[in-house]
DNA sequence: CTGTGTGCAAAGGGTTTGCAAGTAC
DNA sequence: GTACTTGCAAACCCTTTGCACACAG
């Protein structure tokens, strides 16, 4: 077992998510991107797993506070690992702290792909009275760098 | 003829739209709503339009700067009135200055709403060399002050 | 007559669900 | 044995498209 499945296996039992295949595969499937993945993605990088399971895994991380979701304007959920979770700090729930956790994305219109955009944290913007937040995501549509030339 | 035909007549005019009746219903509704709306909200306020002529008209309006449309995470596109054309500055399509005209949205996660924050604009992020920016949307999940309580 | 607008029905793309077989404890 | 995981197929939701009719110039 190599230096990434400990890692991936460790991630899952700190978030209090039992171990499986499926699950370790898209643990590193993401890990491995450096970029958020839609179930589309990740099945083309897992050949063998059928989509639904690569879905309901990401539902279970969602929920579990391991992976951020978001919808990117391509019309498909793209999922990201989250960053609390890679450090260790299972205990803490990225939602409880969504500011220190997000980052903007820089979603491409001509080869589809969504970078992060890590250097800024996502910009604080206040809420009325009585609006509580769970999450934010501030996405930038455009053509990225490679597509421009 | 009241007054809010008179300027949703006046609007596609200005953009170069063939005014007909749906496109005067549907611009009428959205600016009726006050916050932005889904092909299928605006179904429910003009019961006798067909869907599929909604989102046609909402194309058309996204396209000729009319109306902005992004993704809430609802999972269904959201559309509102783009301020510049409300101001009559038709000429200005408001994708050449984006950070200008848009600004944040609160979805909320129990009644599917999604609310403007017009007092912030879009807090501005910096992009890596050779990145060119079309649009940018900043949503905020969670749960609004009427669901709080 | 010609072009545009609209409603209806079908197709398309992505996600979710039901179910049965496989697997771990 | 029991509970969880997974693959397959079907269902679902929203959007898009094809087509025919209606209407305006």
């Amino acid at each position: 077992m190599n230096e990434e499945a400990i890692n991936a296996h460790k991630l899952l039992e700190q978030a209090g998510i039992r171990v499986s295949p499926v699950r370790i595969l898209v643990i590193k499937a993401l890990a491995g991107a450096g970029r958020p993945l839609s179930s589309l993605d990740i099945e083309e990088i897992l050949e063998t797993v059928d989509r639904s399971s690569i879905t309901r895994t990401l539902v279970i991380f969602t929920d579990k506070g391991v992976v951020h979701s978001f919808e990117d304007g391509s019309g498909s959920m793209k999922y990201e690992l989250c960053m609390m979770s890679l450090k260790g700090d299972g205990h803490k729930h990225c939602h409880d702290n969504y500011e220190s956790d997000e980052h903007p994305h820089f979603h491409c219109v001509k080869c589809g792909k969504t970078f992060c955009l890590n250097d800024a944290p996502i910009p604080h913007v206040s809420l009325p009275e009585g609006y509580r937040p769970i999450a934010a995501t501030y996405i930038i549509k455009g053509v990225c760098a490679d597509c421009a030339q």
